[in-house]
DNA sequence: AAAACATTTGAACAAACATTCAAGTATGCG
DNA sequence: CGCATACTTGAATGTTTGTTCAAATGTTTT
């Protein structure tokens, strides 16, 4: 019976299961905005509630531009709200999706390596 | 009565609330594995069942070198498991906390733009 | 033992990224 | 109005990252 170069599996039928470029693409986008210590700093003190940039720079100990930097690509992933008040912007947490998240992850992160 | 430099929030408290340094670098590293489009196509192959490089390649329309050099960093973040067999070595998912992770994620991504 | 196959590894290169610094906008205050 | 404060933006810079290509390792087959 003829065999295909695979001589191991169905390629063509796993090729359907792999995520489309375009998919993998949104979900890649997303996580690599989680993927800088940084905005997770600024996220866990937005926890806390609402702070102006100002106030988020210090806590987290990093300059108002880095921060507001960081700050926008927290808004385009909709991780973050804002809202204006006098001079002010005040910054807080859009839902607590993220930090469901962040629980999830402590423990993986926490599994002993056995094996 | 006297008023710090912030005239809105107890500073110091927030602080502690923060992640600190090394907690948020270990969150970032993690989430970076999951920060790259083909990675993610590797990971919903592999979610078939196992897979030896070759095929994988294969399936994920890259190299062989491509596929190995992201199974290393997908090893080292103990995402996937792999097994020798005569010169294949076969690759699969370590567990399933990833796929709750990326139903939890695309629910996020498909909520619709309102505010 | 040699040739073919499967995978890994390292160096090199281009693309993406985070911070800094300087300049820009906008609001409030004297 | 003019100056200070709060925040944003853009260009420049150094670092990190993913892929490619070539070579190395290890295994099976003839």
């Amino acid at each position: 019976m003829p065999v295909s170069t695979d001589e191991y599996t169905n390629l063509s039928e796993i090729r359907q299961h792999v995520l489309d470029i375009e998919k993998a693409q949104r979900m890649a986008e997303f996580f690599a905005t989680l993927s800088d210590p940084n905005r997770w700093r600024i996220l866990s003190a937005l926890a806390t509630g609402e702070l102006r940039v100002r106030d988020l720079a210090d806590v987290v100990d990093m300059s108002e531009s880095a921060v507001s930097h960081q700050l926008r690509i927290l808004r385009t992933m909709r991780l973050v709200k804002y809202r204006k008040d006098g001079r002010n912007v005040f910054y807080g947490l859009k839902d607590d999706h993220i930090f469901n998240l962040y629980r999830d992850i402590s423990e993986h992160l926490d599994e002993s390596d056995d094996d």
